[in-house]
DNA sequence: TAAAATCCCGTTAGCGCTCACAGTCTACCA
DNA sequence: TGGTAGACTGTGAGCGCTAACGGGATTTTA
């Protein structure tokens, strides 16, 4: 399993033999530790340019029990959240000087769960980004005992609990919005497209989307809801499935903007013309949306933010522990809002 | 910078006292070496779990200056080519039993070279995987000179190079198979829109086009040419720009899908229908393609497997270099195909 | 039966760095 | 003049692990 580099690398003895002083003043050179005179600091930075000299982070991590690698937890990239996620997660992490460490676990596999805790324990990670929804079952609450005792674990886009910190878009306001606006547009038949229903995600669109019905006094029957998949696929199957099982449907709540494209194609091949015999609403807002035909009117929320916020808060409850206080639980929130556009 | 983790962890010499051997034979069994009986060993293994003993992967890397760590650096992931080969790394990477440290560089910034360089060889990757095209200025030289005195480099979708393993897709070949589409089709008076010229891929694809429009001897002037920026709303724009400098269009090979979808708008703006007035053709066939109106015919890239061959490929080179051998210059280059749908 | 080979396991010495502590040297005050 | 702060720098130990070597016990070979 180990694979030797034998490439040569300087260290940082060599660099103290050079500029004639200890390792411990390199070494407080490097960590730009004060009690080392301007001159010497000068010279030892001209050998380190020199030298081409590179800390070895390895080393620092072993000898100061701590390192500047971050584990981000996903379930894969091929939906557009998890990408933006963990763009925001990459932009912040540089910012602050963190390295980031990528684990992809999948739901199906409960042994995966070991072989990440594993992973991120072995490279003795300073915390962890959780940005996977799912965290329902068994194995989840295994990982979570495992990986917590070891370091700090950031919840992206979870339920909130006890004891963790959780960073959540508000997604039932969001799917409110995008309901409400249906509502207000003088449509009255308002089916919906969740996503998976394992997701908190999906379940708090779900209850949005029956919140802004409750409050208008619209029915909201069984047969008015259809559960996708986040493709666009799954989009054009539901509305086909929607329409069948409620005919009466003007309208429907798209749980993502991906499904809401198979869902224009569908309606397309069915022919209802969207917005007058249909009106569409997604939610993602992806860059795409706007070139849909017609163009999507959906619910914006900025994950690269939330990606950002959650290695903020990470790095506070890193630090917190870091001087020996406890951390609170915290959990933030932000809101999305509504772009309003032709589909509705 | 250093960031302390106080979390206890169980050590190999508590193992080794616990099981009653020294912490080589535990290293030994860890590491799944020969010469330890195999009473020994299950002993062993049972205080392993026991204990949930979990070997640091820092301490291994600094003892045995290998480390099982891979370096990723891309140029950020708001397109699909490069998520798509993230998802293949990914899974190669964790197949192999390689973890991936990710860095995300902007090509903006020269000095985020030394950044990215500095941050691989002190984490001690043993290679590194190139999956950012641009590649092409002082800095990156400068880069490569750095990283690749530490450890082995790959390159994806990068132009071959000698004393580089540079894995590609054909992306001159692809292109070419959508023009000739187009020519089939009867279209005549073929534009294009390129991706950002500066981007080897870009390139191709440009020069891919023109091969078909050459042996169709079909005319090919700049005008017929206009340079996008992968996006829809560049895709958008850049039709209605070949269209005023290029009346008689009735046809565009379109560089990526997404700005595929933007013409596809601007198109039903103009008042040209597709694929009746104006054929396109796209390229990535991204899962949502099939979803345009009309649906999008396009060509077929497969960047998981290009992900997955790199790593494989990054895999082979380390091991050769571990064993003292030379690696040879290799070059692979995987086959895109034409998917026909509506579009053209 | 002695010598060689084999199996199994322990000891020693680091990997490159930081922590805690122990100085040395100058400046300043009583 | 001695003493006490600072300001600066060095020393030893050790983070958790593995490579290299060594050696005793058992088996095999001549």
């Amino acid at each position: 399993m180990a694979k030797v580099n034998s490439f040569r690398r300087v260290t940082i003895r060599e660099v103290a033999a050079q500029a004639g002083v200890s390792t411990q003043t390199v070494s407080r050179v490097v960590n730009g530790h004060p009690d080392v005179s301007d001159e010497t600091r000068i010279r030892v930075q001209q050998v380190i340019a020199q030298l081409r000299y590179r800390p070895s982070g390895v080393a620092r991590s072993l000898a100061a029990r701590s390192s500047q690698m971050l584990g981000v937890v996903a379930g894969g990239f091929h939906l557009f959240g998890p990408v933006q996620l963990l763009t925001g997660i990459e932009q912040q992490a540089t910012d602050l000087g963190w390295h980031l460490m990528l684990q992809i676990v999948d739901s199906a596999n409960p042994q995966d769960y070991e072989r990440v805790a594993a992973n991120l324990i072995s490279q003795n990670v300073a915390g962890v980004i959780w940005a996977y929804p799912e965290l329902t079952g068994e194995c989840e609450r295994a990982f979570l005992q495992q990986v917590r005792s070891y370091a700090p674990v950031v919840f992206l886009s979870m339920e909130p609990c006890a004891g963790s910190a959780v960073i959540n878009v508000d997604n039932r306001h969001g799917a409110r919005l995008a309901a409400e606006h249906l509502i207000a547009r003088g449509y009255r038949h308002i089916g919906i497209i969740t996503g998976p229903l394992t997701l908190w995600s999906a379940q708090q669109r779900k209850l949005g989307w029956q919140d802004a019905l409750a409050s208008a006094e619209l029915p909201r029957h069984k047969r008015q809801i259809v559960e996708g998949d986040w493709t666009a696929a799954g989009g054009d199957a539901g509305l086909v499935k929607l329409l069948t099982q409620f005919p009466t449907l003007d309208a429907v709540f798209v749980s993502n903007d991906q499904m809401a494209l198979g869902a224009l194609k569908a309606a397309e091949r069915l022919g209802r013309r969207v917005p007058d015999d249909l009106g569409i609403v997604g939610f993602d807002d992806i860059p795409e949306s706007g070139f849909f035909k017609p163009s999507l009117t959906t619910v914006h929320h900025d994950l690269i933010e939330l990606g950002r916020i959650g290695v903020r808060e990470l790095h506070r409850v890193i630090q917190l522990h870091h001087e020996g206080r406890p951390a609170s639980t915290t959990s933030l929130v932000l809101q999305p809002w509504l772009v309003v556009r032709e589909s509705a």
